[in-house]
RNA sequence: GGUCGGUUUGCCGAGUGGCUAGGCGCUGGUCUGCAAAACCAGUUACAGCGGUUCGAAUCCGCUACCGACCUCCA
């Protein structure tokens, strides 16, 4: 049960048995982000969904080597390879000098991550500490004779790379539709073909960003760096390598052509896309300017929401989609998530309280094996979940005493949900405490004594006042049959 | 225009050729000084048309609509 996971690899658009090539060793590569804005929900589902697979192959006893770049150099800005560089036209926007804008981008990636409770990958290489790397790697692909140089930048040789090989056999595209539907620059181009792309480009004097290399003083093609660098940390057999749907073509397309040419094998077995985060329907993009960032979901606000959304709410939130269908946004979705993820939380803290009986008809290990056959087909996180919540309702029954548990099985269903939710999820508590708010929370307790006695004198004005003030400040009061819980809205 | 994918109950969102995913919402109930919260129960949908089948939301075909990629994008 346990080896039987499936995912469904791009290459054969099917489900397939996940054998890695050196059992009990995977490597996994995830394609991160350009560092050039902040993340928004894209990144934010791009890098969940890997975690979740990160962690369930933890999970599974597989010794998980993962790797998740960062680009920090040579993303071109448009078509044709004639645009500009991303980070380069940032730094000028905002007069920094492009590490600058890096390290800024970066550092904030890394905290909208950390709030996601996204593990840090086991390597985290970047784009422009690879340079020798990648101009060997150019220089390989020179050798086997599918690259050229024209002034100083040098091209592959998409067409001739076709002869032997299939170019376009992961996104399913054909070389003559391409050539068909290329939009044909004016001006001259240095390539011999429009599908050609980039693997070295000389830098014009405004550029700032640019290494020396033997063939000009220039910058590494963006496709380049993904297939360096899982050369590099994972070999020439990588098990997975994933990434956004939108990275299919080209990006993906140009590494396998680019491992081939360079190393003879596609070095990749498995390929892994999660689909896209829309908003009414479509898109969410930096270009289509209708991106929500994680720090204005989290803290800052946003004109599509009316107010401020925990991280473990987005987590969850698109967990409960499967990562390989869109996930559309709004305000409601979102909320449904907060209310569902909430009573999820209630039911752990309860479940730590239960009481087992001598006798039981709970049976946990049912439970279990709902969740492995979930996670085993394509990691099928929202099935999960709501195994989870049915496992909700059995918890609330036990505590309300309509059904008994014995200790053989709350134990195993503790070990369940601390599992699913924690480790394999990576579903944090929510912590709400009185740092933030300043108050104490000795006082409130004091507070509520004082109303429990007016309570017990019937004195409802007085209860009704301290309860009233209490909620202005924020402070929510639930009087229970054995005394009274609050929490901090 | 080409390629690929989608259309599921008020909303989000799973899914299998026959056995009513789940969450939110809504309705009813329990609890309660009141309220809130919480819990329990109910809420049987699968774009349209045709076909295959004993039986299809699930397979096939056509139509309509939506979207993604084809140019940077997670």
């Amino acid at each position: 049960m346990k080896n039987s996971l499936h995912i469904y690899n791009t290459l054969s658009r099917k489900k397939e048995h996940f054998e890695p090539w050196q059992p009990p060793f995977v490597g996994l590569y995830a394609c991160g982000p350009t560092v050039y804005g902040n993340a928004h929900l894209g990144h934010a589902r791009q890098a969940v969904t890997f975690d979740v697979l990160y962690r369930y192959l933890t999970h599974l006893d597989y010794k998980v080597r993962y790797v998740r770049n960062i680009t920090d150099v040579g993303h071109l800005e448009n078509d044709a390879d004639e645009g500009e560089d991303k980070i380069l036209k940032k730094a000028r926007l905002e007069k920094l000098e492009p590490m600058e804008v890096v390290q800024q981008y970066m550092n904030a990636y890394h905290r909208n991550m950390q709030e996601l409770n996204v593990l840090p990958p086991s390597i985290e290489p970047r784009a422009s500490g690879h340079i020798i790397e990648q101009q060997q790697l150019v220089k390989k692909i020179i050798d086997t004779g599918y690259a050229y140089e024209t002034n100083g930048s040098v091209y592959f040789d998409v067409l001739k790379f076709n002869e032997k090989y299939a170019y376009g056999k992961l996104s399913g595209r054909k070389i003559d539709e391409l050539l068909g539907n290329t939009r044909t620059l004016e001006g001259q181009s240095e390539k011999r073909n429009p599908i050609d792309f980039a693997l070295w480009k000389k830098a014009d004097s405004s550029h700032i960003m640019k290494w020396p290399s033997e063939w000009s003083e220039g910058y590494p093609g963006w496709h380049l760096e993904c297939s360096t660098m899982s050369l590099k940390y994972l070999g020439e057999n990588i098990d997975i390598h994933g990434g956004g749907l939108d990275l299919l073509f080209p990006h993906h397309e140009c590494e396998i052509a680019q491992n081939v040419a360079g190393s003879g094998k596609e070095g990749v077995k498995y390929w892994m896309h999660n689909n896209m985060i829309t908003i009414k329907g479509q898109k969410m993009g930096r270009s289509l300017d209708n991106f929500i960032t994680l720090d204005e979901l989290f803290e800052k606000g946003h004109r599509l929401v009316s107010r401020t959304f925990d991280p473990m709410v987005i987590r969850f939130f698109i967990l409960q989609a499967h990562y390989r269908s869109t996930l559309d946004f709004s305000e409601d979705a979102l909320s449904a998530s907060e209310k569902g993820l909430q009573r999820l939380q209630d039911a752990l803290f309860i479940l730590d309280n239960l009481q087992a009986s001598s006798k039981g008809v709970v049976n946990a290990e049912e439970l279990n094996e709902k969740c492995i056959r979930a996670m085993n087909d394509d990691l099928n996180t929202p099935v999960l979940i709501s195994h989870l919540f049915d496992g909700v309702k059995t918890i609330n029954s036990v505590q309300e005493k309509r059904i008994s548990i014995d200790q053989e099985n709350l134990d195993h269903l503790k070990d369940i949900y601390n599992t699913y939710v924690h480790s394999i999820l990576g579903i944090n508590p929510f912590v709400k405490d009185s740092s933030t708010t300043g108050i104490s929370d000795k006082l409130i307790e004091s507070i509520l004594q004082l109303r429990q006695k007016a309570k017990q004198r019937n004195d409802w004005d007085t209860a009704d006042e301290i309860r009233n003030t209490l909620q202005k400040m924020g402070i929510s009061i639930k009087d229970k049959k054995d005394g009274v819980d609050w929490e901090f809205m």
